[in-house]
DNA sequence: CTTGACCTTGCACGATATTGCACGAAAGAT
DNA sequence: ATCTTTCGTGCAATATCGTGCAAGGTCAAG
C-alpha cells in the first residue's frame, strides 16, 4: 500500500466514522503502529486532523459532530440511557431489553464496570462486544423484525431459567391508570415474564411516552420500581407516578 | 512497446485500480522503472494523474474510490458473500457463522429469497432484521466477544436441537493437510458440532486463508463440501481442494 | 548511403523517503 | 501508586527518486 493511498483512506474514514484508531488501522493494513503514526503526525500537520491519544480525529469539530450525533441519535435519549446506566452497581446482573434507548444504555456503560448484562436484543449485544468488563448472554429465539429482538418459546424458555437484579423494559406507553403498554400481544407476554424474573424493573420513558397508552397492556404501575425520564418543566407528568410510588430519577 | 502505448494504458489502469505502482509496471513490462517514472512525469505535468512515492494516483481522487475499497479487503469479502449468497435456495433453512464475511452474505441475500437463517452471531441478527422474508432465528448463549458469537453450554443444547440444510462455517485457516482451523478451541468445538447438525458444511475462504492453518482444528476437508474462494489466476492453490472433492465455487 | 538532429532507453550514483525497531518518556488505566 | 499502552525520537535498512550520461534507434536532409 502507497503512502498517500494510506493517508487518503485515513482521510475517509475519519469523514465517515468521525474517528480513527492507530492499532486498529495498523493492523488492518499490515504495517506497524509506528508508520500509522508517522502518517497521523503529518495529516495533523497539516491540519486535516486532529491527533488525541491512541488515534486521531477531525481536525473540525463541525465534521465530528455529525459523525457523533449519527452513532448517537437522539440527545434525549442519549440522556436517559446514561442515567439508566448509572443505576447498574458492580456485580449485578441486568436484563436490558430492545430498543435504542436501551442501546444508547449499553453504550454508556462505565468502562471500568464489572457487571453482567443479560438481553433478547442483537443490537445490544453487538453494541457491548466492545467493552472490556461487561460480560454479556444472549437469550436466543425467533427474531421479532419489527422490534429487533428474539422471541417465542426458545426465548420464554432461556428467560425462565434466569433470574436477574434489575430488568430495563421497553415501553411504548406508560399511563397512570393503564401502566405499561406495548403495542405487540406476545412481547408483552413476554416482557410480563422477563419482569418476573427480575428482582425490580426500571423503564426508560422519553417525554412523549409519558401518559401514553397503547394496545397491550405488560405491568400495573406497581409491579414498576423505578422510572428514568426526562428533566423538564412539566414535572407535572411526573406527579401521578410519583403518587403511585415509583422512584423517579432525572438529570 | 510504444512510449504512447505505454502512457495510454497507465491511464487505463488508474481508472480501473485507482492507481498504479512503478516497480509493478516495469516489471510487467520489462522496461526500467526509470522509463515508468519518466513516464508518470509527464502524465503528471499533463494533469491527467498525481505522482506519489512508489507510483501515482488519479487526479482526482474520487474516482479512486471505489477501487480503493477493492484493496482494503472488504470488496473481496462482498464478492465471497453474493458468491455465497447464491448458493441458497428458497426454503431452506442454513446457519451462519459469525466474521465479516458472512455480514456480507447476508447482507446480500436475495430481498425476495425465502428461507431460514439460523446464527449465533448478533451482527448478522441486526444484518437480517430489515429483511423482507427471511426468518432469523438466533442461537443464544454467553457472548464471546472476540468473534462476536454466543457460545458456551446454551449455544451449544440450542444448536442440538436444529438441523440446517447448509452450515456456512468461518475459518481462520484451510490447509489441505490439517483442514479447517480456527484459533479457539472452545469456538472449534461449536463449530464441529454445528457442522454434525448440517447436511453439508460450506466454506468463504478469502485468498489469504487458503493453505493457511491456526492451532485448533475442526474438520478436516473431507467433512466440507463446498469452497468459495476469490478468483484468481493463482488457481494453484485450489487444485489441493479441488483434488479433496470439494465442489468448488468462484466468480 | 551517410550524416546529424532528435528521441528513447537503461544505467550509475548521490539524494531523499519510507519503514520497522529500540528505548525512554508521557499518558491512561487499574 | 503501579502497570500497561501509547508516544516521540534516533537509527539503520531498504526503496524510491532525480539527474547526468552514454548507447542505441528513427528520420529527414544532404
Amino acid at each position: 500500500m502507497l503512502t498517500s493511498e494510506r493517508k487518503a483512506l485515513i482521510q475517509q474514514i475519519l469523514q465517515r466514522d468521525g474517528r480513527v484508531v492507530a492499532k486498529a488501522l495498523s493492523q488492518a493494513w499490515g504495517v506497524s503502529e509506528d508508520t500509522i503514526r508517522r502518517d497521523l503526525r503529518e495529516l495533523a500537520s497539516d491540519g486535516v486532523l486532529q491527533r488525541v491519544h491512541g488515534g486521531a480525529l477531525p481536525a473540525s469539530p463541525a465534521i465530528a459532530d455529525f459523525a457523533q450525533r449519527e452513532r448517537t441519535g437522539s440527545a434525549a435519549k442519549a440522556n436517559l440511557g446514561r442515567l439508566g446506566a448509572g443505576l447498574i452497581r458492580p456485580g449485578q446482573i441486568v436484563f436490558l431489553d430492545g430498543g435504542t434507548t436501551h442501546v444508547h444504555l449499553a453504550r454508556q456503560l462505565p468502562r471500568d464496570l464489572k457487571a453482567t448484562v443479560v438481553t433478547h436484543s442483537p443490537s445490544i449485544a453487538v453494541e457491548l462486544a466492545h467493552h472490556p468488563t461487561v460480560d454479556v448472554e444472549i437469550v436466543g429465539g425467533r427474531l421479532f423484525k419489527h422490534s429487533v429482538v428474539a422471541m417465542g418459546s426458545a426465548s420464554a424458555e432461556a428467560i425462565a431459567r434466569i433470574r436477574v437484579d434489575a430488568y430495563f423494559m421497553g415501553v411504548t406507553g406508560l399511563h397512570p391508570d393503564t401502566g405499561a403498554t406495548t403495542g405487540d400481544h406476545e412481547e408483552a407476554a413476554l416482557k410480563r415474564l422477563i419482569a418476573r424474573q427480575a428482582a425490580e424493573t426500571i423503564v426508560l420513558a422519553t417525554r412523549e411516552k409519558l401518559g401514553a397508552a397503547s394496545a397491550y397492556g405488560i405491568l400495573p404501575l406497581a409491579g414498576i420500581a423505578t422510572l428514568v425520564a426526562e428533566a423538564g418543566r412539566d414535572d407535572d407528568r411526573l406527579v401521578p407516578f410519583r403518587a403511585a410510588g415509583l422512584s423517579i430519577v432525572t438529570a
